[in-house]
This record gives C-alpha cells, sequence and structure tokens, in this order.
DNA sequence: AGTTAATATGAGTATATGATCATATACAGA
DNA sequence: TCTGTATATGATCATATACTCATATTAACT
C-alpha cells in the first residue's frame, strides 16, 4: 500500500525516538557491533572494550529492556546476542555508510 | 566486497553515534518528518508542530550543522528542506517499522 | 555451610541536553 | 531613515544521561 501518512502518531513518535536514542550513544553502539559478531558475556564485553563490569551491566539492561538483546545462562554465565534484527539493520546500514564517507 | 570488518573504527563510531543523536530526539524528529513532506519556513514549522519559534531555530540550527537540511531564502523567509538522503532514509525504515508494531 | 565467580543493582556525581526568555540581527517596504 | 517581520543567538535552568564506587545477589563447587 505504500501508505505514507502525514500524521505522525505519538505513539510512533515515542517508538522512532526509543529506537533511535538506544543507538545514540557510543557505548551501546560498540556493544552491539561486538554482539553482532559474537554471542559474549558481560565479562568478555567489558574485557574486550575496555570498561568496567558495571557499566556494561546498565548497558546490557537498558538494552534489554529495549529488547534489542536477549541472553542464555550456562551456569553463572551469562550469553548475550542481538534480539531486534530490525534495530540491528538499522545500526549496519548507519555504519556501514559511515565507513564510506 | 561486502567487506565486513569487526572493528569498528574510532571515526566511524564518532559518525555513527552522532547520527542516531541526531534522530534520537522528538521534537528534531517532528521537524525532520514534516521536512519530509514540505518544505518549510521556521514559523510553519513553529505553527504546524505548536511549538517556540525559538525552540525551532536552535533545532534547526542543530540540524543544519549535522548537514541534515538545508535552506533558501527568499526576502526575509528561509524555506528548509532535507539535505541528507541517507539518514532520512533512516528515519523513515524506522517510522514504517514503528507504525507496524 | 562456606567460598568463589559472575553479574546485577543502587546511590552519587558530573556532564550533556533541550526548552525558554530576552534580545540581537537582517532585511524589506513605506 | 524608521518600522515591522522573520529568524538567530546567548544565557539560564531543569532534566536526563552515563559513569563509578560500593554492595547485593545468585548459583556452582568444595
Amino acid at each position: 500500500m505504500n501508505n505514507h501518512n502525514q500524521d505522525l502518531k505519538e505513539d510512533t513518535l515515542v517508538k522512532t525516538t526509543q529506537t533511535f536514542k538506544a543507538l545514540s550513544d557510543q557505548t551501546r553502539i560498540r556493544i552491539l557491533h561486538l554482539l553482532f559478531y559474537k554471542e559474549c558475556s558481560v565479562n568478555e564485553i567489558a574485557e574486550s572494550l575496555g570498561l568496567q563490569q558495571s557499566t556494561v551491566s546498565h548497558q546490557l539492561r537498558y538494552l534489554k529492556q529495549q529488547r534489542l538483546i536477549k541472553y542464555r545462562r550456562h551456569k553463572t554465565t551469562y550469553y548475550y546476542s542481538p534480539e531486534d534484527h530490525h534495530v540491528f539493520h538499522l545500526l549496519n546500514q548507519a555504519i556501514e555508510h559511515a565507513k564510506h564517507t
């Protein structure tokens, strides 16, 4: 239908803004970019990116709440991985575009 | 080549983050969404969206600095319009996706 | 049960951000 | 030149955000 409605509903506006807010921070982008290539534990992320465990954990909670990532548990280790394909697609588009400019 | 490099260069990271930051605010999204359909003057934007002239002007300056919009002048009126097609494409993807969830 | 490892959480702090108010600037027309 | 209109700008304030430190939680293993 290609139904382009000029009116932007409040609900759509909020959702769209939240999506971009999630991607508007360097730490979160680095984490998501890492998870895109490899499922990681919290400590692996912290070591890979040179961040504190607490910082990573806080951001993972944020990303989890936005349903951008999910996790599986093995013993006491939590392995995080991407969940929202659409948002990851947006991120990759932006990264690829940034690379070539 | 599909050259997916796992390393995210600092420069790429900064550019990507800035792109999403520009889109992570309700007011800016509303302005961009409006401009997508119609070239507008500052006052037209303010009236259309129920915002103060000053608020609009500040955000337009921001968007102009990021080269997301451009303007032409007719007498004392400045008409703004989209400039960065890639970012507008990202925005539309996110909006369309948000509509259907 | 006690200890260790992995992660989560809460409080506090510093910075970033966005809106508003007041004012400045630029230019067109009388 | 004076006035009005359109826009830009600077300062200020309130809020949001992200990091850090300290501590809590959870589960595995002895």
